[in-house]
RNA sequence: GGCCCUAUCGUCUAACGGUUAGGACGAGAGCUUUUCAAGCUCUAAAUCCGGGUUCGAUUCCCGGUGGGGUCACCA
């Protein structure tokens, strides 16, 4: 079977795109360009009163923001002819009729549209339901099947020209010539509906691969109304787009050996549906902190650079850089530092009270303040151009054994940059440079007076 | 409630019937250039229950129970 593989993603523009709902795109991604098949992206605006403008631009700048470029884009309404003409097909054929509803019948259910009262209500078209067992192979359930009799004559269209949901997807993934449908699991219970649409219509059955959902620590599907956030706040949050990725594609799906850290090249190139999990899984805030974290410290120094200015919209010392990387979880958090946290010592002159010099020296004044004088005339003897962390290191690091760690370093530490948090004293010298810190231990030391 | 799906540490998961049931996040303890972060080491922590099948079940079958989804003129 060399047929090409094309498989879409399918948001509706009813809400910004989150953690769960990007996931079946993710896979139906994955799987695509794994199977060096086709990616497309289907916008599903026959709800026109929910849909609107500005959720669809959400969900494509979320999907350009992770990297999950498409082949094709469509919007279903500009399916709309189409549509109306195979709907016009059943009806001639008898697959399908126009049926009077009695609005009277059913008032429970009209109590949530008191605004369409009006033209063209009282009239829809129903599927003539065959009352046949429906069964499927799906590609991470296996066999399921269903009898179709309960769903009875159900609504394929409000009219003509308003096909619903379930007719404009299976209409659309024939035109598109879609393969492999990969959604979430509570499309299940829809997939039998839609597979006798498609029976109607004469078009190719696709291969259909459900996705466990993806739960709140509710344990309840994740949903805007419960709190997910948008792809988007993830974003202004700081997180990187390959932590979402990584995070995402491994919460159902595992691929074989224990590296968790993975690029979009090799989730790509190990991805298989084979190995989707059965059961939901639950969304922990924490682990996706861990992946972003992991995949900052991946990111070259001109890279996270570049991505902090960006998120910033400041420049960035490329000294701090190192040090940033290390100790931050995300590019907010790296902003915040830059701006006034412990990494704020390189700027302002340090200030800090006595209490504070003494407060990890386990000594007292007079002996924190010889210690000081004799580091800092050790590093006197340091030449600007060799005033390096390791050359610091490697002068005061003896003598500090020797006196006792924390009557040399802590003191150190705090007469270079002023704060209870930092660095460690070496490589706050060494970015420092000479000048600045024998200027600083001058200062500390005479405070000690 | 009907129908459908599902079940390994708190969480994400590994283990094509035979393993001391492995890894990761988180938690706890310790080490370190005696702060913070990072890093390293160690510890606690799981096969839902009951029946089968089998020499042998986490794994296969059945039944319970738990969890989830879905029951619209929304997608």
């Amino acid at each position: 079977m060399g047929e090409k593989i094309i498989t879409r993603f399918a948001p509706s523009p009813t809400g910004n795109l989150n953690i769960g709902g990007v996931r079946a795109g993710i896979f139906a991604y994955l799987f695509a360009r794994h199977s060096k098949g086709e990616f497309i992206v289907r916008i599903e605006d026959t709800d026109r009163l929910r849909s609107t403008k500005e959720y669809e631009e959400n969900i494509l700048e979320a999907l350009a923001w992770l990297g999950l470029e498409y082949d094709r884009l469509f919007r279903q309404s500009e399916h709309a002819a189409r549509h109306e003409e195979l709907l016009r097909k059943l009806v001639a054929e008898g697959k399908a009729y126009v049926s009077q509803e009695n609005t009277e019948a059913t008032p429970s259910k009209a109590k949530e549209s008191p605004q369409k009262g009006g033209k063209g209500r009282g009239e829809v078209i129903r599927f003539k339901n065959p009352n046949k067992t429906i069964s499927f192979d799906d590609v991470v359930h296996g066999s399921i099947s269903f009898e179709t009799a309960e769903l009875k004559d159900f609504v394929i269209a409000k009219s003509f020209t308003e096909p619903v949901f379930h007719f404009a997807v299976v209409a659309d993934d024939w035109d598109e010539g879609v393969t492999h449908v990969v959604r979430g699991e509570d499309h299940i219970s829809n997939t039998p509906r839609q597979i006798l649409i498609g029976e109607a219509l004469g078009a190719p059955r696709p291969v259909y691969a459900h996705l466990p959902l993806i739960l709140g620590p509710d344990r309840a599907k994740l949903s805007k109304r419960k709190g997910a956030r948008a792809l988007t706040e993830y974003r202004e949050a700081g997180y990187l787009p390959e932590a979402i990725l990584n995070f995402d594609a491994l919460l159902g799906w595992h691929p074989r050996g224990e590296e968790e850290i993975l690029t979009k090249e090799q989730l790509i190139e190990l991805f298989t549906l084979e190995r989707v999990q059965k059961s939901p899984a639950i969304f922990d805030e924490g682990k996706l902190l861990w992946f972003n974290r992991e995949h900052i410290k991946r990111l070259s120094d001109e890279e996270f650079a570049r991505r902090l200015e960006q998120f910033s919209s400041t420049s960035v010392n490329p000294a701090l850089v190192p040090l940033l990387k290390e100790r931050v979880q995300t590019l907010r958090d790296a902003s915040e530092t830059l701006q006034s946290g412990e990494l704020s010592f390189l700027k302002e002159a340090a200030v800090y009270d006595k209490e504070l010099l003494l407060k990890g020296a386990k000594a007292e004044g007079p002996d924190v303040q010889k210690n000081l004088s004799r580091v800092a005339e050790m590093l006197g003897e340091i030449g600007v151009g060799d005033f390096t962390a390791e050359k610091v290191t490697e002068v005061v690091f003896p003598y500090a054994t020797k006196v006792g760690r924390a009557r040399v370093l802590w003191p150190m530490r705090v007469a270079l940059c002023g704060t209870e948090r930092s660095p460690d004293p070496f490589t706050l010298a060494g970015l420092l440079g000479k000048e600045k810190t024998l200027e600083r231990l001058g200062k500390a030391i005479n405070m000690l007076q």
